[in-house]
DNA sequence: CTAATGTTTCCAGTTACTGGAATGTCAAGG
DNA sequence: CCTTGACATTCCAGTAACTGGAAACATTAG
């Protein structure tokens, strides 16, 4: 799969998913002879978790760990544990402000059904 | 209420509060004799609102238009209801691409319970 | 009164892209 | 076979939204 496919399959521009093959965060796997790079459904999910992650202000950094929970085969069940819960507290604690953000815009729009 | 007081009450590094009042998103009502910028309830309510418009990735210029929602007693009760219904469905789309990223790590908790 | 802490402005640096130029590759049509 | 158009490459510059730090003034605590 070339970079347009993989970019149009993960929801990322290309320029992004270019990008994180230069910082190192999600590559592909090959490159064709003439230098294409060569995109499989591995790394195209990983774009994906990477965007959905990235929307909700988790930093490349934190993508990072993230990531590596995925491949880093020697790291002990508990440190994946660890790192896994503490950014589902993250996002527990996301979804309650989204909540709120989500209520405060309901309340707007409440309002204007009235005639005010 | 000073800035830091105002940050604190908002969940807002004092930087970043100085910075919405520099590009006018969000000032400060007055300024004290000295010149140390004042704010009140009201434009700490709209920090809390555009501090989590930011988090779920709204733009300063989204924000923008948010806040005017509160503030532009002119415009038409339609035109409110468009803005902020188009924002609802963003957050809508937001809370269910959460709700994968907390399901894809919460099963990768999940298979740590066992051995592996 | 003094030391510590808080605030100001200003300017430079950082993160995470994003746009654009110059160049290379490849499939399809004439 | 040639060329035209879509897609790919690298590289470099620009942008959005902060973020850190210096220098100077204000306020408060002891």
């Amino acid at each position: 799969m070339k970079i347009s496919a993989a970019s149009k399959a993960a929801g990322l521009p290309v320029k992004t998913v270019r990008y994180y093959a230069d910082i190192g965060l999600v590559s592909a796997p090959l490159r064709s002879r003439s230098g294409y790079r060569s995109y499989d459904d591995g790394s195209v999910r990983k774009l994906v978790f990477v965007r959905r992650a990235r929307e909700f202000g988790f930093s490349i950094d934190a993508c990072r760990d993230l990531l590596s929970l995925y491949e880093d085969q020697n790291r002990s069940s508990a440190d994946v544990k660890r790192i896994a819960m503490k950014r589902l507290e993250e996002i527990a604690r996301k979804q309650r402000e989204l909540q709120s953000l989500h209520d405060e815009l309901t309340h707007l729009v409440d309002a204007c059904k009235g005639d005010h």
